[in-house]
DNA sequence: CAGTGGATGCTCT
DNA sequence: GAGCATCCACTGT
C-alpha cells in the first residue's frame, strides 16, 4: 500500500508520482499510465468556482476518491490531494490492464486489451467505478493502491478535453505505453 | 488516420 | 438553458 501521507502534497508532485502505481478495485485494475492534475485557482477544475454538492469531496481530506459523471454517460475518478480546502485532485485517465482482464472484458464488451482502460470513462467502466465509490478512502476496500517499483520514464503535455487553462502541461504519462488515451506530442 | 456529430444526465448560471 | 475533465460510430481521404 502507499504511505498514508502520499496524497498530502501538491497535486503537481502527486500526479507524476502516480504513474506506475497499481490501482485495484475489488482486485481488478493495473498500473496507472496516465494522470492529469487540477489545482486551486485552475479555471479548468470543477473546484474553481467553489464548493458545491458535486465537488464536495475535493474540499475534504486527501486520499479520497472523487467520482463524477461525465457528459451524462461516463464516470471519471480523481484522487484528492494536498490539504482540506485546497481542493486539488488527480484525474486518473488510463491504466495498463493486468488484473481481472476477463471481468474488464465482461463490463466493456469484447475489446482489445489496449481499449479496455485507455481513457477516464473506459477505465471506470472496466473497474466498475460509479457514484457508489464517490467519497470513499483509497486505503480501504474496495480500493487497493500498490506502490511502484523503480522510477518510470514520464512524459508531459497539455490536458485533454478542456477549453480553459490549456497552456499548462499538467498531463502526465508513462513514456511509450500502448495503453494511453492519446499519444503525447 | 483525421474530423465530425450524437448520445445522455446532471450541475450551475 | 448552456455546457461539459467522454466515447463511439461514421464519414472521407
Amino acid at each position: 500500500m502507499l504511505e498514508r501521507d502520499f496524497f498530502a502534497r501538491s497535486v503537481h508532485e502527486v500526479a507524476p508520482d502516480l504513474i506506475g502505481v497499481t490501482l485495484l478495485v475489488d482486485g481488478v485494475g493495473g498500473p496507472i499510465v496516465e494522470v492529469e492534475a487540477y489545482d486551486q485557482g485552475d479555471p479548468a477544475s470543477h473546484a474553481f468556482r467553489g464548493q458545491t454538492a458535486r465537488n464536495a469531496v475535493m474540499f475534504g481530506p486527501p486520499g479520497y476518491a472523487y467520482v463524477y459523471r461525465s457528459y451524462g454517460i461516463h464516470w471519471c475518478i480523481n484522487f484528492v490531494c494536498n490539504v482540506p480546502g485546497r481542493a486539488e485532485a488527480a484525474l486518473i485517465r488510463a491504466l495498463a490492464p493486468e488484473h481481472g482482464i476477463e471481468q474488464m472484458r465482461a463490463r466493456r464488451g469484447l475489446l482489445a486489451d489496449r481499449a479496455l482502460c485507455s481513457g477516464p470513462g473506459k477505465l471506470c467502466q472496466a473497474l466498475g467505478i460509479t457514484r457508489g465509490q464517490d467519497g470513499l478512502p483509497l486505503d480501504a476496500p474496495p480500493f487497493e493502491l500498490l506502490a511502484r517499483e523503480g522510477t518510470p520514464s514520464i512524459v508531459t503535455g497539455p490536458r485533454i478535453g478542456i477549453t480553459r487553462a490549456v497552456e499548462h502541461n499538467w498531463r502526465y504519462g508513462l513514456a511509450g505505453s500502448p495503453f494511453l488515451s492519446r499519444r503525447f506530442r
